[in-house]
DNA sequence: AAGTCCGCCAACCGCATTGTT
DNA sequence: TAACAATGCGGTTGGCGGACT
């Protein structure tokens, strides 16, 4: 019996379809359910883990009289239960990480997570679905080919940057100026008022922090990885190539890798993934009226 | 208001790999 | 070391809800 026999020997012991969203368990003879979870479900899993630990799905699921296959049980947990899950939106710091591993690695999801604390492979894999692989329809472009990739990786990764730069410099200014303020009462409250003297920034540049070291955990944890994506794309913006990005990370004219002849429906093609990717905190006017220069 | 479309995402499936007996 | 079981991984599907007509 090779290994494909009995790989589909195992999943016909396993368990068995009918029509109804029922399977059944062939050596306990029990119907199993499919389909979303319930509450009580979701507790009775919880539960059984914290009193008797993960793994052994199949047993933990039988053991639990939860009606469902192990595997079922497991990517319940792991996906949704476990209580490290990281939810809400992907980051602007996370889209960047995703973007440039799957670079590396490709469709490589559960490594891809594994650089993101929280996030599960199956969310990564969801996010790349409906979020890059939309755009790349919206080229009429391969999601694999060289127009696509350098696409993500002269335009959407460097833009990624910047916002990532402003949004941490826009925190760093709320900060500084809830210092000063702070400052300032205190001041006053010490009746220490001196007139006519406000306070810079520059002089209490030693008591703010930053953003990226304070407040945000991913750009933490990125900096502790061996291979510092994130730091390296703050601070070599130039590994883009020194001829695609200008000092202010733009692309240079003639960067794109386009045919004269795809220029027109490239120009409109990605006006309107521009336009779309509002939604999406990627672009602006200020983008779509640069790339439009690029292409004319 | 009702019907349809579409994007998102939880869950499933099949296969591969790893662990255990 | 072969057989089997458990787990992991990536592709795909289907249901839900919001947007649109």
């Amino acid at each position: 019996m090779d290994h494909h026999q009995h790989v589909n020997f195992n999943l016909r012991r396993e368990i068995i379809s009918d029509n109804n969203n029922h399977k059944v368990d062939e050596d306990n003879n029990m119907d199993l359910k499919s389909g979303s979870w319930t509450v009580e479900e979701d507790f009775t899993l919880m539960n059984h883990i914290a009193l008797h630990g993960e793994g052994r799905w199949n047993s933990l699921a039988r053991s639990a009289g939860l009606k469902r296959t192990g595997k079922s049980c497991r990517l319940r947990w792991l996906n949704y239960l476990r209580p490290d899950v990281r939810r809400g939106n992907i980051t602007l710091e996370e889209q960047l990480l995703i973007l440039e591993l799957h670079s590396r690695w490709g469709n490589r999801w559960s490594k891809i997570a594994q650089h993101l604390p929280g996030r599960t492979d199956n969310e990564i894999k969801n996010y790349w679905r409906t979020r890059v692989q939309k755009h790349a329809k919206q080229l009429k472009c391969d999601v694999n080919s060289k127009q696509f990739k350098d696409t993500l990786r002269y335009l959407w990764m460097p833009r990624l940057v910047e916002r990532i730069q402003a949004s941490s410099n826009s925190n760093n200014e709320v900060i500084n100026q809830q210092s000063i303020q702070q400052k300032n009462d205190k001041i006053i409250s010490n009746n220490n008022i001196i007139p006519n003297m406000s306070f810079t920034q520059e002089n209490y540049s030693s008591i703010t922090t930053t953003a990226a070291s304070s407040e945000n955990s991913i750009g933490t944890q990125i900096s502790d990885m061996s291979d510092n994506c994130y730091t390296n794309y703050h601070i070599n913006q130039g590994d883009y190539g020194e001829s695609l990005i200008s000092p202010t990370g733009y692309i240079q004219h003639g960067a794109l890798d386009f045919s004269t002849a795809d220029i027109d429906d490239n120009q409109q093609n990605m006006s309107q993934l521009l336009l779309d990717d509002v939604s999406d905190n990627l672009w602006n006017i200020e983008d779509m009226l640069f790339l439009q220069q690029q292409l004319n």
